[in-house]
DNA sequence: TCATTAAGTTAGTTCATGCTAACTTCAACA
DNA sequence: TGTTGAAGTTAGCATGAACTAACTTAATGA
């Protein structure tokens, strides 16, 4: 089961989520993403199912190790991509919003290739 | 009716071929993109319901003008982000793959800045 | 002329992923 | 205590876009 762009997007909103307060539950995923709550509880099903998140009983969501190394990757992609686009000059909403659409999509060599770009 | 993702790359598809031969149908995109007959034939009868395609009693496809804005565009964008991933010096396949997932999603802004970066 | 074949269509399936409606659970408080 | 409200789930719908099976139609050629 490879994970598709929507799982992708979860994970990061997880990790995000994560790093801005103590404890993710689903409905902090409904409120940040848009989606309503049986999407989200669904997706998390998934993820769970495949081995990227664990829920306790309590309701709060953690990312296993398999999870965060997609979340970390992705986000890191998120956050390379922004600066590239920014460096080429495209206003902060765009850059962000092209950045998100392309994180899923963009080969490892490219990726590769940008942030050698944007060091240099 | 906002085009989707599927309908750009049959309209691109229809482009190509048909600056590649006399005229083109449906079993020559099917050929091309590597679908069945019937998704093609759906496909075609969706763009032709939007205005994007004329068929002729022969099966011969012809994109509208409508259709021609929309697979030109592609096209152009498809050729530069090839060209700004092989200037970076990514392989030609890989520089292909990436320009084909991204020329859907990416917006003008960041296209014409991509442009300019190309020329320079 | 008639069988074969190529092209295209129709009908119905599958899958991913969003949705609403309606339910359960459980904690908190008047 | 008992109602309320928040969080989560279940069931079922919709859409986009692929698929197979089986059909029609039209051209070709023995």
């Amino acid at each position: 089961m490879s994970l598709l762009e929507s799982g992708e997007m979860y994970l990061e909103t997880i990790y995000t989520l994560s790093n801005r307060s103590d404890f993710v539950r689903s409905i902090d995923i409904c409120e940040e993403m848009g989606f309503s709550k049986p999407s989200v509880s669904r997706a998390m099903k998934l993820l769970k199912a495949d081995g990227y998140i664990e829920m306790e009983g309590n309701g709060r969501i953690t990312l296993t190790q398999k999870g965060l190394d997609v979340a970390a990757k992705i986000y890191n992609r998120h956050t390379i991509l922004t600066e590239f686009f920014l460096k080429l000059g495209i206003s902060e909403n765009t850059a962000v919003d092209d950045a998100c659409k392309i994180e899923h999509v963009i080969s490892d060599e490219s990726m590769d290739a940008i942030r050698k770009f944007i060091e240099a």
